[in-house]
DNA sequence: CCTTGAATGCTAATATTTTAGCATTTATCC
DNA sequence: GGATAAATGCTAAAATATTAGCATTCAAGG
């Protein structure tokens, strides 16, 4: 499972479950920055990235675009739509060239009833999702803002699955996902380099 | 199933497996204001709230106090436990006279095995508590003070299980949960008030 | 009903953040 | 290598939040 995320769904999985999930589902192919599926709608069913990397945000409106997460190659996405009957929370488009491994509902169900193992699994993942979650809900209130951007960046790098440290992203992004004006990220971005922690490129940072 | 919140553990379960649940597990029972387990330590397992209240935060060495979130009667918690082999991420007290029922690893391996009904409830309880958790973390960067303080009451008296809107919560706790000071928390509760939204008490604020 | 501690209300100086604009640098495509 | 669009850097005024202090209101217990 190299490459793998050691909190990605398939990275708990045994080689006997991923075959038969595999003949299950179906591939869908994407390439660089495509669309997956629009917040509000999409089908039901779970998603699981073969090989590559999906973003999720939201296209507002005006224009603008708030980015909530990366996931990387092993995570799987979809579960409100299985465990809640929600519809899509995010927009999702392919980061990079990606592989997804599409399960309808019927056939999930079908493979946890067979499978306890596959739900031990979902149930480890979401575990460590939620509490990722709520340390990031612990940061946006607590942390100062160096802190935030740290801290951010290494849940990037781990749920993206990232193999450098390098992390294609614009400030913008930052700013938005953390909820702060472009100067202020400029500002404690530059702090942090001054301190060694980070190195700045052009629509790119990479964490030391 | 009367009280429960519908996306608590214990209102998405039959009443054979509760029953078996009870029998494997083992009571405890908490006056108000109690410690239950102390954040970085605690017994691993499944603890589930059969009637009551548990309040988790993070008492500081300083004195201070930040309340991350309350859950009510028929919720869940030390999921982290059970999955992730985690230490506890919060100190939790009971809010009010509580009885837990515990449920030590073995037993819930056991139990799962045999009956896939409980890993499903759960993992729509945790699907519900991760987007939960997401949808706090999007209030907390992009809302406006007085969203963020409507949404977070909302929040409080869903998982909470408040039959009434008005919630025992003092101005300072709500402050360190939203991550402002006091002054704005009043500046923005005041405004609120004005516009009929919430009514505020001593020690509580009752959402209208 | 009086006392006491806790919670809220209020204020002004200080600190921080945003906004809006333009300048500069960078990568890419011809 | 020159043109272009995108990203970052920079600035100062305006808006917003925090801090720290004290005043006031409230609830509970004697």
């Amino acid at each position: 499972m190299l490459g793998f995320s050691d909190t990605a769904l398939m990275s708990l999985l045994s080689g006997a479950i991923v075959e038969e999930m595999t003949s299950a589902g179906h591939l869908r192919q994407f390439e660089k920055g495509q669309l997956i599926h629009s917040r509000g709608g999409g089908r039901p069913g779970l998603s699981i990235i073969l090989s590559g990397r999906v973003r999720f945000g939201i296209y507002h409106e005006n224009g603008g675009y708030t980015q909530a997460s990366i996931l990387g190659t092993g995570h799987c996405f979809g579960e409100a739509t299985l465990f809640m009957g929600a519809p899509r929370a995010y927009d999702a488009e392919s980061f990079g060239a990606t592989r997804l491994l599409e399960l309808p509902p019927q056939s999930m169900t079908n493979l946890m009833q067979r499978h306890p193992e596959l739900s031990e699994a979902l149930l480890r993942t979401l575990t460590h999702r939620l509490y990722a979650a709520l340390d990031m809900a612990d940061d946006l209130r607590g942390a100062s803002k160096e802190e935030r951007i740290e801290k951010h960046l290494r849940r990037l790098i781990q749920m993206g699955g990232f193999e450098t440290n390098t992390l294609p992203i614009r400030q913008t992004d930052l700013a938005f996902a953390l909820g702060l004006s472009r100067v202020s990220i400029g500002k404690a971005l530059d702090s942090l380099q001054k301190n060694g922690l980070i190195r700045l490129g052009y629509g790119e940072i990479e964490l030391l």
